[in-house]
DNA sequence: ATGTATTGTTACAGTGACTGTAGCGATTGA
DNA sequence: TCAATCGCTACAGTCACTGTAACAATACAT
């Protein structure tokens, strides 16, 4: 399983080190009064290599925090016969958070990373993009599933509204302060808000 | 009504050159292919002028948002003593989609950012990230305007579900080759769907 | 009308994110 | 041990964006 070589494994260090250069540097001073040439300074590495291993400065932070469409795309695919449509869109939707949770707390950076979010507008948004992204894929597998009840439009904003509604819900939890299970609840209740209109 | 000065009506030429000179370049040479300087020099005037104008050069794309989310805090504000959470949330984001069409779908910048905002990933950025600072000041509204009935969260969930239902069936239609008129149609039908959730 | 304050615009000089490229040196596989 | 690979570096460059001082046109007072 870990039969990673030397250069690769000197490569993750170096990733690593960048990571956690940032994580610390971002902690003390603030994400704006870093530069990413202080953070490569401090992993030891030349400015250049920052972005050989990272797209743009934001993504050092959301290293690990990958959103799962694939997730929610199978529980749609395997749904039970006659199942109710709002009920399926509950439990992909439910199936991404919870899967999004868990890495974001076994990162250890949850935190700083949810503080962060909350007051770097660039951090905020690139984090909602990742859910974003799927909101296409997610309708149109939806709709696939339920050709009698959802045209393309309808599917569209239904998920359009999930994730509108989610999101909104825990940016909001989190910048009053809310820790990670408030945060968590304040989703779930958004979720719930918007099955409502599906039933 | 249009009281404005010598002074202001110069500052709005300028400004709208600046908008009709970066639509034209970004349609014919993509967004990337675009700089700052270019605009500045097709409507005449320095780059640091842009600059005074629009905080980003994404920003020249998205000069009408902020008075469609004035006139839906004018709608709540305006509301009838007594009057139901369901019907002012409608009218609100009814005033801002004909407003959406008003500006931006029958001329048809509304189908040119999509386009764009679709392939250049600073422009969904700010996109997004104008559409979340938007939702909170409504959510705000809302909330203030309807204390016994909403909590922060529930606040917010409201309007991220209804602004993102509107805007992915906006986005769907306008992706399938929709006209402006179908376009609208689309979005009301999708505030349709969101409203029942609140009845 | 005339002087004064305001302000939209400008030139200039920066900072910092991000990219292309060529080369070096350490791993890798043969 | 030879050759290919590849992570990294240095260097030069582009471009979005900002601070600042100055200018000239407008606005406003007297």
């Amino acid at each position: 399983m870990e039969k990673l070589g030397l250069r690769e494994r000197k490569k993750q260090r170096t990733r690593q080190a960048l990571i956690e250069a940032a994580v610390r540097l971002f902690d003390d001073r603030g994400y704006d009064q870093v530069t990413v040439a202080e953070i490569a300074d401090a992993a030891e590495v030349s400015p250049r290599t920052f972005f050989l291993h990272f797209q743009t400065k934001e993504d050092v932070l959301l290293a690990n925090a990958d959103v799962r469409v694939d997730l929610a795309l199978q529980v749609i695919a395997e749904r039970h016969a006659g199942e109710p449509l709002s009920e399926v869109l509950v439990r992909a939707m439910d199936r991404m958070i919870a899967d999004a949770w868990d890495r974001d707390l076994s990162s250890g950076l949850a935190a700083l990373r949810a503080r962060l979010a909350a007051s770097v507008p660039a951090l905020q948004t690139r984090l909602l993009q990742r859910y974003l992204s799927a909101q296409a894929e997610l309708a149109q597998a939806l709709q696939r599933a339920f050709p009698a009840r959802l045209d393309a439009i309808t599917a569209s904003a239904l998920v359009g509204a999930m994730v509108g509604a989610v999101s909104a819900a825990a940016l909001t939890a989190l910048e009053r302060g809310d820790g990670p299970d408030e945060a968590r609840d304040a989703m779930r209740q958004a979720m719930a808000l918007v099955a409502r209109s599906v039933a």
